[in-house]
DNA sequence: CGCGACGTTGATTTGCCTCAACGATTGTGG
DNA sequence: CCACAATCGTTGAGGCAAATCAACGTCGCG
């Protein structure tokens, strides 16, 4: 069985590059953790305690509305992170779901461990503060663009940054992150097909 | 004429307790200046370099898109801050624009001042790490306001949280934050005041 | 083989937009 | 201080994007 921590530390050094002591530390806080498809990584009610990096597999958040809908949030594949930032930091119950959409291995810290690791090496507090940055950027983009565009030219641009998705993921999935009907995606994607 | 630094400085206080020496830094780095009305903080294209806080009046935060539309994102009066953290951030030129809807005053560090400000204080850091994080939960709700609520909830829930900003602006403003037209929103005026 | 999950299609409905028009209010120049 | 323009909030008619509901074919799997 191969130790998954290499492709985390590989994962960093093309961020910023690490000494040994800080990959040593790699090492020892983060451990691994099998999960099987349609298990739950957080569900609604529960606090974040984890920040989880994706070794294999996928995941969706997604947060279920007062009429009992799903609404996909975001799409974690081989590295990226997947957690309830807000959750996580604030210490409070998540309103989101996290779900395995196959069988997936995962590295996890919890956020006392992750904060100790902050204060022990700043470059950790460094690479998350960009990672935060980035949450926040991507979030900026997604509220953009849904209040500036149609559901074809948000599955457009799905389609074009997330191409591997496509096949990967059932179309119910990639509906709820567009925001819109399984049925009406089949429409778009026919037109589409048309042009 | 009055000295804004003990507004922002009270701010501070009431969310940590600022000692002698990091009230005095608050006083040198923050500079005060004055918006007036209709004019803009910051424009599409620019690299947002400062960080803002409102001493008085009110600002819009707004998206330009490819139709020529405005599509507002933030309203910031007494005591928000105001800018594109992400441009702040990433010194990458910003999307957005920033008007002032009256005449104002603000309290503004460079970027780069802030960072030093971190480095001295570490309890500035730690403010303006929960301020991110407020940010980006902000944004995580308005996300999932959007896609699983319609107008009428969307404004019930401005209308609950920030009652002052009925009269204060104008609905023509009010409908660019809720995503739907001037004349819409109207309407579900009628309807509630109806029932 | 039969069942359930999934993607597709069509008919109908609905939420919201567009466009046009109208009084009320505000601002401005003479 | 008035007259006029400009802006703002409202109302209504008509249209479109997307939802809902129902039905059907296909596929993988027990």
């Amino acid at each position: 069985m191969s130790d998954c921590t290499s492709i985390l530390i590989d994962y960093f050094n093309r961020h910023i590059p690490l000494n040994k002591e800080e990959e040593a530390a790699v090492k020892v806080l983060f451990k691994e953790r099998r999960i099987r498809k349609r298990h739950y990584l957080l569900q609604e009610g529960d606090i974040c305690v984890n920040n989880s990096f994706v070794v294999s597999g996928c995941f969706r958040m997604f947060m279920v509305d007062k009429n009992g809908k799903e609404h996909n949030l975001q799409f974690s594949t081989e590295d990226w992170w997947i957690s309830d930032l807000y959750s996580l930091f604030k210490r409070e119950p998540s309103k989101l779901y996290i779900e395995a959409l196959e069988n997936s291995i995962i590295l996890y810290t919890t956020i006392d461990e992750l904060l100790q690791l902050f204060e022990d090496y700043p470059t950790f507090s460094h690479i998350f503060r960009i990672l935060t940055q980035n949450a926040l950027a991507s979030q900026q983009q997604r509220i953009l663009q849904y209040v500036s565009s149609t559901a074809e030219e948000r599955y457009l641009c799905f389609a074009q940054k997330r191409p591997e998705l496509l096949h990967r993921i059932s179309s119910v999935q990639i509906a709820s992150y567009l925001g819109v009907t399984p049925e009406f995606l089949s429409t778009i994607r026919k037109k589409i097909a048309k042009s």
